[in-house]
RNA sequence: GCGAGCGUGGUGGAAUUGGUAGACACGCUGGUCUUAGGAACCAGUGCCUCCGGUGUAAGGGUUCGAGUCCCUUCGCUCGCACCA
């Protein structure tokens, strides 16, 4: 393959944006505000892998996207940074000894360096590292915000545990059971927390959405996480007790169909209220429950258990005296941790009760209970004064007379707990509070921060729920900032999440040592006007981060109640693997095509199918960029990776692809270096060049990359035929695929005789009348089929096309003897003739 | 189970408001040139019983006309999942 001089072209250029700071951007007031542009990029953590394909995907669209914006005249932020506190330096150090900063550095290094081998036009003199203690100053300062509006608090809680990250995680971490980072299976387990009141923005996390230009997708997702629900606490007296044990419902409509409630296991009444005769069971039971993990427990889902506490209660509805059960599919941690159990009307109550042969009683009619419970709308019966009313109606007529009665109110539940916000790891922020004897928990005073990482040899957790720092004496013991008395800093981190929760304010005024943010950057540039990155972040850092700018806006310290104003996932980019009959996967080194271009298995010669798989190491089809680069290009790679499908579906990886793009960048600079003309195009070209500008430009800015590429590229197939170089088609062609091949577009640019670089050249216009065609080939149609073809000039009048479609021979022909119903007609496209 | 989305050639994917299905690219076939090429260039390429028919997961509907709109079924992907 004859391979145009890439390697040269792209050192080149990027020597040169480097040295002249080409992409550097100043708050310059003379941009009115619809003439400023923040685009972003969700930062990388620095693993020691290096760059994987999936990460140039959504800069380069970003890349492309604000080179052409600049061109449209806009002022442009676009920075780069690294998410750089995390685990697996952490365990590296734990492994070998050497330092996570070390490490850390070390992979930014090499990130940066990777990064910048594809030519992405970042301002980088506004990079942030959220380990740097410059930058963690100020995330503990905002904790510190966060800790005096109340919003954290301190708690010894059962949390998800994760035994190999010897960690506790938050909710949201944790996936079917297992640890999100290293799958393990997540346990139960006390231990002393630092906790983030997010629950207390549910609703504003929820009615912010409406706001935003996300996903629908994306939007249904956080909505399903924040999992707001409307129904009522009903209050039940227990009998020969004054306790009243309070339960959550969707369904108050249904109350007269309670035949029994259920505690979790957890639910602080179980002691006081199981009787002598069932403390036994009941004992036994919440032992059993207690050893489970939640894997267990929602593996267990399927057959219900659940043991008798002896203790009944009265239904406040109908005075009726009913058992309280206990079982382990009542959380504790939702609702009030007990529910009224209606049998009738709820799939798990009946499981319940037909295991344990409980009462059913049915008060909505519409179903057989006696094989399910019915779920859906119908007029209620058994139910006193609800009777004859429907689901809607007896709710909230229900609800009233609760309330009435001060049985009951109307309340509202969140699926989203509070964030677990603590690491009992080195490698991340310390909180920024002192334990004091006498004052209690004592702020660190603003002017002190940051409070810095101390030097540690063991980087080892003690697994007792004791972050290494604890053992640091030098760190822990301090005195009380507030008495002077001997007191102790806290030792627990913060989760990796806390650096990316402001980072992008960050970079708007990275250098500011007096404040987190000066209030003039945050209002040059907030709020990001187009945010890009992948769905594994839909629900942790999205959510956490828009967290974070809810309470910074409420303190009157941004301007904006939503951060991220229109956001984009990229589909991750994917790769062939192979299934053997029996679904499993063969490595890709293990399979050959074979001629008739079917695939077989090396070793035993048997046909394996074609499947589209993640990349993985396991299964040898991992794309490394450099190798890419080295062989293809940048600019091939970015075009590719833009080519090979819509941005935002996910797509599979072809190095086959790639080297097909790479042959129409070699055919771009064939052209780039024929002779140059002044001459007057032939006008066919000129056509093609203004339906290119056209294409490019509309798909540019819609994020259509893939289709925008096709079209150069026909472009380039019709140029081709031309053997020379015409300037008025050139010059346009090279400022539309510049934001896409930049450092070739600046190469072709130099050679056109260019001073200047293209930059910040003007985007072309194209002019609409020279896109448009002289001549159109209009189809004939009977009956909806397509039956002969005619070239008419462009415009011709209804009438006439039909008069020329009745002129047709063939049309004649056909249409001959038979009945014309009608005819219709849509010019420059179509005759279609309705015959019988 | 709930929520979101998707089914188009051998492959990745194109198709304004419903208006010529398969753009562009990969692969494949044939040819030209070359010491050679996994280079370059040219031509062809949905399928079939090939002057015709048929075709966008399957079936039905609306319409002069459906990949596109509506209904049913099947399949796949992602997220959540005993959330009361």
């Amino acid at each position: 393959m004859s391979k145009y001089p890439f390697n040269e072209i792209e050192k080149k250029w990027q020597k040169f944006w480097e040295e002249n700071g080409t992409f550097k951007v100043k708050e310059d007031p003379s941009y009115p505000k619809e003439k400023r542009a923040y685009v972003l990029d969700m930062f990388p953590y620095p693993s020691g892998a290096g760059l994987h394909v999936g990460h140039p995907e959504g800069y380069t669209a970003t890349d492309i996207y604000c080179r052409y914006l600049r061109m449209k005249g806009l002022n442009v932020l676009h920075p780069m940074g690294f998410d750089s506190f995390g685990l697996p330096a952490e365990n590296y150090a734990i492994k070998t000894g050497t330092h996570p900063k070390i490490t850390t550095e070390k992979n930014i290094e090499h990130f940066r360096k990777q990064i910048k081998s594809l030519g992405f036009s970042y301002d980088w003199d506004r990079e942030v590292s959220t380990h740097s203690s410059e930058y963690y100053r100020w995330t503990q300062w905002i904790f510190l915000q966060l800790y005096k509006k109340g919003l954290a608090y301190e708690a010894e809680t059962p949390i998800n545990w994760c035994p190999d990250c010897l960690t506790g995680l938050a909710n949201e971490e944790v996936k079917d059971g297992r640890c999100d980072r290293c799958g393990h299976q997540v346990e139960r387990r006390n231990t002393r927390q630092w906790i983030l009141k997010i629950t207390d923005y549910a609703d504003e996390l929820l009615d912010g959405l409406e706001t935003l230009d996300w996903s629908d997708s994306l939007k249904a997702m956080q909505r399903n996480w924040i999992g707001r629900s409307e129904g009522a606490n009903v209050k039940f007296k227990l009998e020969n007790s004054d306790d009243i044990i309070e339960v959550y419902t969707t369904r108050p409509d249904t109350l007269f169909g309670a035949t029994y409630m259920v505690l979790a296991p957890e639910h602080p009444f179980v002691e006081t209220i199981t009787t002598k005769e069932q403390r036994k069971d009941v004992d036994k039971y919440i032992k059993d429950a207690s050893m489970k993990s939640d894997l267990e427990r929602t593996e267990l889902a399927k057959d219900k258990s659940g043991v008798f506490t002896g203790a009944f209660a009265i239904n406040p509805v109908n005075g009726e005296k009913i058992p309280v059960w206990i079982s382990d599919y009542i959380l504790i941690s939702y609702g009030t941790g007990a529910i009224m159990a209606v049998p009738a009307h709820d799939q798990r109550d009946w499981e319940f009760a037909t295991k344990f042969d409980l009462p059913i009683i049915e008060v909505l009619k519409g179903g057989d209970i006696t094989v399910e419970a019915f779920t859906g709308d119908g007029p209620h019966i058994n139910s006193g004064f609800l009777d004859g009313m429907g689901k809607e109606e007896s709710i909230s007529t229900m609800i009233s007379w609760l309330e009435e009665k001060n049985s009951g109110k109307k309340t509202v539940n969140y699926k989203l707990r509070d964030w677990i916000f603590a690491r009992q790891r080195y490698w991340g922020e310390p909180i920024p509070l002192i334990h004091c004897p006498k004052c209690g928990i004592v702020t660190v005073p603003e002017e002190e921060l940051p409070v810095t990482l101390p030097e540690v040899d063991d980087f080892k957790p003690t697994g007792h729920g004791q972050s290494p720092l604890a053992k640091v004496e030098e760190f822990v013991n301090c005195k009380c900032p507030q008495c002077g008395t001997e007191a102790k800093r806290e030792t627990i981190t913060m989760p990796q999440w806390a650096g990316s929760c402001w980072y992008y304010l960050r970079y708007l005024d990275p250098e500011n040592d007096e404040r987190f943010l000066s209030k003039e950057a945050e209002d040059y540039w907030m709020p990001v006007d187009l945010y890009v990155g992948g769905t594994e972040h839909a629900v942790l850092h999205l959510l956490y981060a828009r967290f974070w700018h809810k309470v910074l806006y409420d303190l009157g310290l941004v301007s904006h109640k939503e951060p991220f104003q229109r956001l984009v996932n990229q589909g991750m980019i994917t790769a062939y693997s192979y299934q053997r009959p029996n679904k499993s996967l063969v490595p890709t080194d293990e399979v050959k095509e074979s001629e008739d271009g079917s695939f077989v298995e090396i070793v035993t010669g048997e046909k394996v199918e074609q499947v589209i798989a993640k990349m993985s190491k396991s299964l040898k089809n991992v794309e490394n960029p450099d190798d890419m680069i080295a062989q293809f290009g940048a600019d091939s790679f970015r075009m590719y990776e833009m080519f090979m499908g819509p941005f935002q579906v996910s797509k599979p990886w072809s190095t086959k692809g790639l080297s097909g793009v790479h042959r129409f960048l070699n055919r771009v600079w064939n052209v780039a270096t024929r002779e140059l003309t002044d001459e007057k195009p032939p006008a066919e070209l000129v056509k093609i060049l203004h339906k290119t500008l056209k294409k490019v430009s509309l798909d540019t800015d819609a994020m259509e990359f893939n289709t925008a590429i096709a079209q150069m590229m026909i472009f380039i197939n019709e140029v081709y035929k031309h053997d020379k170089c015409y300037r008025e088609l050139w010059e346009p062609f090279v400022l539309v695929i510049a934001p896409y091949a930049p450092h070739l577009g600046e190469e072709m640019w130099q050679m056109l005789g260019h001073k200047e670089i293209l930059a910040f050249e003007s985007w072309p216009q194209w002019i609409e009348e020279l896109t448009l065609d002289d001549e159109k080939e209009v189809v004939i149609q009977i009956n909806g089929k397509v039956r002969s073809k005619m070239i008419i000039a462009a415009g011709t009048p209804k009438e006439e096309l039909e008069k020329r479609a009745f002129e047709n021979e063939k049309i004649i022909s056909l249409t001959e003897g038979k009945n014309i119903i009608k005819t219709i007609c849509i010019p420059d496209k179509l005759v279609n003739i309705v015959i019988k």
